[in-house]
DNA sequence: CTGGGTATC
DNA sequence: GATACCCAG
């Protein structure tokens, strides 16, 4: 045999190797189902996660989230959302569980039932249906947050798919989101779960040229106005939350983007 | 898309 | 508790 021929055979076998072993990882991390809540996964980009005011940051495979026993529900969740991870799947609903990564104990899914307020999700499941394990571990009670089904149903979920067409206008873009937590909530349910009177979304997006930042703060409440009427400054959020968002971000950057609610670099078709 | 409610075993 | 089916914004 040619030595030519022989490295052609070794290059084909030493390809497929690989592939083969590519396939092994991905369908070892599928079975994964709940992961200990230590690690940072790959879809969750480190470098743009917010700080905590509760000191219990939980890193999932799909997303992060920072959880708050008092309200029982998480102050922030945050998540890349590719454009590579938008799709139309279309996977059956499961039944929430209790959060196992948050060790104070999440709430149950129970406080929702009959409480008149929607299982709202802070990472849509929509966003996560790139594969049937992602889309489940959006169906986490350290995930949700009651929502009134008109808020959920109406002007929320036309932001949520307004993200979903900027993730895919710009090639991804970095999403936090969460209610605002404050004190003297009403709850719902044996555990308390506050029901936030706001909510806000903000996104990064950094892969189109020139980073560039936006943040929406809504009220609990179904509205007609346009999206844009709710664009505010990150800072007016991080008054309202105490958190940082951005900590790792370079600072006269941080402090440019944050302190702006100029919209006009985002299309709002 | 976002969800809830009820019957059945 | 799980599954199937029907419903609405």
């Amino acid at each position: 045999m040619k030595r030519k021929t022989q490295y052609i055979i070794i290059a084909v076998l030493l390809i497929g190797g690989i592939s083969f072993y590519e396939i092994y990882l991905e369908d070892k991390e599928q079975q994964v189902v709940v992961d200990s809540g230590k690690t940072v996964k790959s879809n969750t980009n480190e470098f743009f996660l917010p700080t905590s005011t509760t000191g219990q940051i939980v890193h999932h495979n799909s997303y992060s989230l920072s959880y708050s026993e008092p309200h029982e529900q998480a102050e922030w969740v945050a998540y890349e959302l590719k454009k590579e991870h938008l799709s139309n799947s279309n996977f059956k609903r499961p039944y929430f569980e209790i959060d196992p990564a948050v060790k104070t104990g999440a709430a149950h899914w129970r406080n929702y039932k009959k409480s008149g307020f929607d299982r709202g999700h802070l990472c849509p499941a929509a966003d996560r249906a790139y594969n049937q394990n992602a889309y489940n571990e959006t169906f986490l009670t350290s995930n949700i947050s009651p929502q009134r089904h008109d808020f959920n149903s109406g002007i929320w979920n036309t932001l949520e798919q307004k993200v979903r067409y900027w993730a895919d206008k710009y090639n991804g873009v970095y999403v936090i989101t969460g209610g605002v937590l404050e004190d003297d909530l009403k709850t719902i349910g044996e555990e308390e779960v506050s029901v936030p009177n706001q909510f806000y979304k903000i996104l990064i997006e950094y892969n189109s040229g020139k980073t560039k930042m936006i943040a929406f703060l809504i009220p609990h409440e179904n509205s007609s106005f346009p999206l844009y009427e709710f664009v505010v400054s990150v800072d007016s959020i991080e008054t309202l939350t105490g958190i940082d968002y951005f900590p790792e971000l370079e600072d006269s950057l941080e402090d440019k983007l944050e302190a702006s609610s100029d919209y006009k670099n985002w299309s709002f078709n």
